[in-house]
DNA sequence: TTAACATAGTTAAACAGTTTAACAAATCGT
DNA sequence: ACGATTTGTTAAACTGTTTAACTATGTTAA
């Protein structure tokens, strides 16, 4: 059949005088272009297999699943079949008739660059890779506002698109989340952990990978600090600020909040937090930042203000994005395993779905990547100059 | 059914004592775990909603497809229940009964960092959110050498995956876009053109970009300008450097083969070639190239070897990626417009999937950025320190 | 010899929709 | 008042695969 805006009537439902000339559209174009069903010869389902090898649809079927209840002789007949007839099995028809569609959907954050960003390529990266491995495709949703409110997000399990979805770059902020526990659909959340909800997350250990930065810092002699964080709502970014303060605190180091500033994960906010930062604290030397990115950003901030990195301010980031070892000074960083935590949250959500009930809660180690934008704290003497 | 290893089998079925192995196991486990069904009380399907509403599944489903044969009574009647009991239809099955899928798979090239790059993901943005409007959900693919080898491009469409495929970052040396062209499946690839194969495409207008590069630079009065180009064997790659060719004889200007130089799209390519021309030919004042990652190298290049930009040297790119508008110096580029290519390139594969035939092959029009990588020539006598 | 048991395969009923031929009822023209 | 047309609905036949239940055939054990 001819059904040319089927689904595009569908998506227009909600206005009535939309789907009203549609529907007048559609008759018309019934009556013009008559049905025309074009047979496709090629395609070749179990049915044929079946019939050209002398058997019945089940034992083919029991063939390609390996069923040890055929023969070794009539599943070699058939194996031989499907191959010359170059039968490959309708996986609409496999999931339909079987309990799992052996796909999977990644949820990006309605960022504008979410696709083009460095942190989520690699976890991206890892799950694709481990993804194809297993077997299982990868639906790629962006979750726009209206994605969520019209409830799209369920509708990926309710209407069976998918076994179970991995969620990137979200946080407690993101109530969505929730609703993916409350259905019991199995649903990770990668690199963070909800704080009030019993979510399955894998994360990177933050707490560690504060500690070694704060331990590089520290032994290099810097005690006047800056913190440039982002979304201060997340558990991880909550931890890596408690560790900081920790930290200080310990090292009789000043804490005030004007140390710390939301650099919004991006370059430009890192820019200007460390201008905030510098401004109501000159005697800083040195900067902590959440991400390798507001880190880039501060380290522009500081070469345009004339500051040298890392003779008077040193800069460590977190995250370790390839082609940050590249700039200059190439930036000293805390290694987070992103393409790792991507093949465990895959794997671990892979068990979920094939029935496993443990409560999912991985941790992963990170550690400090030592390269030039950290140096030993500048000498009181030079400090004014 | 309890089918815990099923699709691991699949996979490596061509191991024969894989197959084995897992065969025993498979046995052992239906003899462990009994097939425990349960059954899920709360997914309602069309045949409940027609019993509720009093009516035939033919009905509901003319509902739901909005068909004038159902009259308004029913109509409202039936779509009242389908909102009370929140019956959304098993896309599965409609995929199995219909014509299509309703998803597209968007392949990528198999380069470590695809998924992190700031093309692709400009491009990605367009073809995601044209894709979801349209209501086509999208695959994730990377062009692995096994998975060609495997021909798992071939099965997407044989086992009816998806109803189309879009190809980025590819070009003639990729033979298995072919395949896609001989099985006549619809596949559309993004900025790139098959110069013997009469595959569909969507690109960017290079030539014209091209002029619009070597417009500036020769209008500022250069005259010795490096290329720095990549994937040579590609069209759009050709057409840049006949128009930059042309362009330089037309200005009585050197066109030595060595002054051009393959930067492999990335940044330390761009960097390595960049030194490559200026050692071979220090008379260079501006260096075109073929994309903002190159672009990018080799202003870190030119600055670590003491050149200024735009003073001594210009730089142009290619792509207007978003960040590089705020390194310093700013880039000047040719602004390609990837998103809309994206958006287009889903509009005219959702037409040929629709039924089209006419031979997709669209150019979207480029503009150039000016900002600060570029400058008026040097004048000779600051040209020798 | 016969009940009990494997083995190897078949049959038919799911899975959850869409499509269409057929039919009944209402409307219309003569 | 009767046949023709239009309208609304339905039953049945698809889509391609899996699987529970069943059958036929040969082996053993009592």
């Amino acid at each position: 059949m001819n059904r040319p805006d089927k689904f595009k009537l569908d998506d227009s439902a909600t206005n009535p005088a939309d789907t009203d000339r549609a529907q007048v559209q559609k008759t018309q174009i019934t009556f013009d272009a008559p049905a025309e069903r074009e047979k496709q010869p090629d395609r070749i389902s179990i049915r044929e297999v079946a019939r050209e090898a002398g058997v019945s649809v089940a034992t083919v079927s029991m063939v390609m699943n390996n069923n040890p209840r055929i023969s070794r002789a009539t599943h070699l007949r058939v194996r031989k079949m499907i191959e010359r007839l170059g039968y490959q099995p309708n996986r609409m028809a496999q999931s339909l008739s079987g309990r799992y569609t052996q796909s999977l959907a990644v949820m990006l954050p309605p960022l504008r660059h979410a696709f083009a960003d460095a942190y989520f390529g690699e976890i991206l990266s890892g799950i694709a890779d481990r993804a194809g491995k297993l077997g299982h495709k990868l639906l790629l949703e962006q979750a726009k506002p209206q994605f969520i409110r019209e409830g799209k997000h369920l509708e990926l399990f309710e209407r069976r698109f998918v076994d179970g979805v991995l969620c990137l770059g979200f946080n407690e902020k993101h109530h969505f989340l929730q609703d993916f526990c409350a259905k019991e659909f199995p649903a990770v959340i990668v690199d963070n952990r909800l704080s009030h909800t019993p979510c399955d997350f894998v994360v990177c250990d933050y707490r560690l990978g504060a500690q070694q930065a704060m331990n590089c810092l520290l032994q290099l002699g810097h005690r006047n600090i800056g913190l440039i964080y982002a979304a201060p709502e997340s558990c991880t970014a909550r931890e890596v600020a408690d560790v900081y303060l920790t930290r200080l605190q310990e090292a009789d180091s000043p804490t005030d909040a004007t140390r710390r500033h939301d650099g919004c994960f991006t370059d430009e906010g890192g820019a200007a937090a460390a201008e905030q930062i510098l401004a109501a604290h000159p005697d800083t030397t040195a900067l902590f930042c959440g991400n390798d990115k507001m880190a880039l950003g501060a380290l522009r901030y500081l070469t345009s203000a004339g500051k040298r990195v890392p003779q008077d301010v040193s800069v460590i980031g977190c995250d370790d994005i390839q082609h940050l070892a590249y700039v200059s000074p190439s930036l000293t960083t805390i290694h987070l395993p992103l393409y790792e935590l991507g093949v465990l949250a895959c794997d671990k959500l892979i068990e979920r779905i094939r029935g496993k009930s443990e409560h999912i809660a991985e941790t992963l180690p990170t550690h400090l990547v030592l390269r030039e934008s950290t140096g030993i704290v500048p000498t009181r003497s030079a400090e004014s100059p």
